[in-house]
DNA sequence: CGGTCCTTTGACACAGGTCAAGTAATGTGG
DNA sequence: CCACATTACTTGACCTGTGTCAAAGGACCG
């Protein structure tokens, strides 16, 4: 069965105040806009800072902007009526938060780190769509990327074992440290194990237990519970999609 | 004129069936597309028929062409090296195929029942873009639809119970059945079960000891491998969202 | 210092997987 | 029409990977 764990330790109920704002640049990502049409869209948006730990927006709520992430880890995730979590994603520096064709958000959206954020108002940004076409390409691109990722997950939480989903989420981890220019290798892991297991439909203890075993095995290193050495990246690798079943004698 | 994300369904002047809302629909009777829109759209297209079985294309192939389904079930999905299977989603009339933003398909698809298909060239497709301003949005509403879907169905392969799993797919089926205008009362399953267990994470074996189980608790009751009488539909939807803990002394 | 939070570790339980057998429906060839 | 595969589904007995529960160590903090 599912864990039901630290849900309340979670909700700081402190929703964004836009007292903390203040206008800062941004370059959001869109390789397919040039400099005037990006000056267009910094034109509406607003740069936050915000501390760990917060919630940026919840389920059901109703969705007045749209956001990206330019520094620290966000995580978004659906809850069950008894406190069951399943986090869907976490976002990196660039990505894009909130982009929902409806009414209200999908998910709940909580800072994990201290996150700097853009904020853009829905109803601004979508009457840019007739200025910038582009745009609309853009966002098109990120969905249908999003989508695939999407896909990827459910192969991990409907068909892989728990060596392999922890493997996956370090190699993650490490790739997306090195597409934000950061060392790939000591992986910082910015994430709680709590948040880990509820990314991975896991438990924190089974995430727990998995880290010493491939410690154990030599597979990585662990420096602390924030950062860990990938000894053997490559076995790392198969484990993660599946090609290497030898459990060892650990 | 809506270039406002979300607004053709939701600020439609006719109140909609919330079900309508949960699924993509097909693009070629996009509200937001007039008739000489429509008819444009038409003229690239072409209409297949497909028996049951048979692949549409499969992951890493080039992506040629881009599909709505008319009739039958189509059921999409990824492998792992060892042959493990996640069917990450199943299609019905009006659902969109193919769409990807990128070289090659991200994943298999093949039909379940017997199908008919439109295909799209989708360089012919992307051609129109700048014709038809509204369908890049009309796709973008696709998108972001299918993203929600996803996110429940990690919801359900990261945190629900077989149970929940199982009635969570009934629920689904008998909606979607509605929304294509069939009852949705006796259920029609026209999924194998090894489809079911592939799309639940399950195994055939656990899917089938679950639909017994319903059918002795007076939950369900099952006509033949392929219908099922939906006896409480009230306790059988608390079950899928996770309210209901009561296993029963079966 | 004594709390609180996070993580690890151990002992144990159980949901669901595995393996194997059995039944029913359908098709195939003679 | 009958043997006889073949495929799909169910059922039972057993096993195991993870979850559950409990405890303990560290880090941080007022």
């Amino acid at each position: 069965m599912s864990s039901m764990i630290g849900k309340s330790r979670l909700h700081s109920p402190h929703p964004v105040d836009p007292c903390d704002t203040c206008r800062v640049r941004d370059i959001s990502a869109c390789a397919l806009l040039d400099s005037g049409e990006r000056d267009r869209l910094t034109s509406i948006m607003q740069t936050t800072m915000l501390p760990a730990h917060r919630l940026i927006f919840t389920e059901g709520e109703p969705a007045r902007h749209v956001f990206t992430v330019t520094d620290g880890v966000v995580k978004i995730y659906k809850l069950l009526a008894d406190g069951r979590r399943q986090i869907t994603g976490f976002l990196f520096p660039g990505d894009f938060l909130g982009l929902i064709h409806s009414e209200s958000y999908a998910y709940t959206a909580e800072t994990v780190t201290e996150v700097r954020l853009c904020q853009f108002p829905r109803a601004r940004l979508e009457s840019l769509f007739d200025e910038l076409p582009n745009l609309e390409l853009q966002l098109l691109d990120m969905a249908s990327h999003e989508l695939v990722a999407a896909q990827d997950q459910m192969v991990l939480l409907g068909r892989k074992s728990a060596r392999e989903r922890v493997a996956s989420f370090l190699l993650m981890l490490s790739m997306a440290a090195r597409r934000q220019g950061n060392p790939g290798n000591p992986v910082f892991i910015p994430i709680p194990r709590a948040d880990i297991a509820d990314y991975l439909g896991l438990t924190v203890e089974t995430v727990s237990r998995i880290m010493t075993r491939f410690g154990l095995q030599r597979l990585i290193q662990v420096i602390d519970d924030r950062h860990v050495h990938l000894v053997d990246p490559a076995t790392l690798c198969r484990i993660a999609i599946g090609t290497w079943n030898r459990t060892g004698s650990l």
